[in-house]
DNA sequence: CATGAATGAGCGTTCATTCAT
DNA sequence: TATGAATGAACGCTCATTCAT
């Protein structure tokens, strides 16, 4: 039994935790986050015992900050890779909002799970979150400053859009069927008509 | 003696109906929704026992329709009356933005509450729910047909609308001392812009 | 479920509670406090499942404070009586080492018990502990006074009386058929040439 | 490759059997001997698994052995030393006396460990303990033969002696300040007094 | 209408220990 | 000599609910 921090570094110990995490992802998003309990974890993840969970993340709560990480990672990565290349406010905006969109759409368990864990609030917030907020308030700022968008309060904008994106993995659950690509265009267009300036 | 089930139209049976809804809204906006278990409802009506709660509720997530139905209820009836209020698409979509911030405002402890609830998945959807989102897609459908709005797809604008004003009760929980006013005249303007007809 | 505070009234509730506690001291008598788990306790009073037990004591030091409470009680009344029947402060210290001693004998598994509950730290000290030491403490102090007794340390030798006694439990474990009258009386002999003022 | 129990000769290993009784002494007088989990000592001795534990000790009851072996051959030197000092039963009883005392004063951390070891029931018998008693047996036998000492119970003057210095450390945990010289005093005194031969 | 008593399943966590290098 | 990985049993405790008046 080790009893230092698990280390990082080990393969076959980040494969496992790889594999718990998976797991966990899978559960939550099916069955809801008080659903994944570490029996119904483990038997998920086909582990012999809850031991093995408990064995690699320290806490309950170490291994929803996992979740949250990895999907975070990868979320922040790809949005971030699209907004990066827009050259306009508005067109990063929209890069923001459609990179969300499509995420959601090729990444619907791992979406679905991180945002019941973010609200069940299982997670110990020392995580770099929320840094989409602060992105999508910067996006806004700026473009208020050179002019494209019109005057209005960031804040409230900035929750608005975030709430509106992070309601399409809820949608998706209850309609697999929805076409995120048109979801994504009219919520573009939405939300473009709401902050651009109006034409001198 | 009676076997059925107890008699929901009696004095005093109300009443403590009523308590324990009381009871257990304050306590999920408080605490959230998992902390929400019997003992500490029992606790917070200042009940002796839990068996008082399944004495008058079938279950768990009978009580919770209940908090359902009582916040809905009211919530609907303050914002319905505004709604029907407006003699335009624009001023009944501006109503009923308006009138779910200001109810928000009025009802921070039931409607955190309840958006938890609802959050959940611990009610039973045989309850008349959703009316909202099918009012908001009326109002929508409504203006497009009068020409005061635009094209564009309704259920997309319906749910970020309803997401929008949906948010609100959880930022009042962190944020307490927020302008309601001035966040409801903000997202007023944003939706409208968004979705009012080009000018001809 | 009740989920006030445990009414101690209650008939059959008492009788309950009286039955895990005397579950509780036996096993603990016979097998250590670590051996006191829920599980064992109820197995042992014929419980259904350990839940009876939570559901009568709030807390495991609960259930051990009621275990403390009930021997401690039981002992400061049958040695109390004795001690104050007592006229002089040798007498009052003989009938205190023999009370103790003889109480030791009569009830060996609780006494054995408590010591060991004692021991192990697992209550809350909010309970009237430690009256002997004090008892014991006020008899020597008073036999000093009135010159029955020598001028010596009174914390030394009443630590020293209190362990002496408090041995017996222990020493009865392993040597069931010790004649504890006859250890009473040495008991009592060495002590009082330990304390007695010289003869003028 | 060696399968066979590990060489305990080994100087390595015995620096690390050493090190590891050092941390499991110093976690016990601190927090107590439940506490003293693999875990926990594996942590205090700065080791990276609980694996070394279980590498260098057979079993937990033999890591506890080799803990009582470490302090009762410490403390059985310095007493024995100044025991075999005495030239009289009453001066050897005062050394034995007066030598525990001094050593529970010099070495807290150890003795108050050792106690609560041994009260645990955690090790196997099969040490050579209780010499102490023995001991402590024949200092008053010799006594009592050549009329230095009354006619008593040994074994009851025994038991008493040695909880009365067992009791010391206990003491100590809470009362650091204590003045062990004149607390070892008074007992001596104490003692003295009460089996010493009637002048003649 | 009310309530004390009882219940079994399940929770996250910790235990000393063994396996396989 | 050392170590990361794995293990199943047990821990105290809480859950919503039912029984029996």
């Amino acid at each position: 039994m080790r009893v230092t921090r698990p280390i990082r570094n080990s393969v076959a110990g980040q494969a496992r935790r790889t594999q718990i995490v998976a797991a966990t992802l899978e559960l939550i998003a099916e069955s809801g986050y008080p659903s994944a309990t570490f029996a119904r974890i483990a038997e998920r993840a086909g582990l012999s015992s809850t031991r093995l969970i408990s064995y690699h993340f320290t806490d309950k709560s170490a291994l929803m900050d996992a979740c949250v990480e990895h999907v975070v990672g990868l979320l922040g990565a790809a949005v971030g890779r699209r907004v990066r290349a827009g050259t306009t406010a508005r067109g990063r905006l929209a890069a923001y909002i459609n990179g969300v969109v499509e995420f959601s759409d090729n990444h619907r368990t791992s979406m679905a799970a991180l945002l019941q864990i973010l609200l069940s609030g299982a997670w110990s917030s020392a995580l770099g979150t929320e840094p989409a907020a602060g992105h999508l308030e910067a996006i806004l700022t700026g473009g208020q400053l050179n002019g494209e968008l019109r005057a209005f309060d960031v804040q409230v904008v900035a929750a608005t859009i975030q709430r509106a994106v992070e309601g399409l993995p809820f949608r998706l659950a209850s309609e697999p069927g929805l076409d995120c690509t048109a979801w994504g265009r009219e919520l573009v267009e939405l939300v473009d008509r709401g902050v651009r300036a109006d034409p001198t």
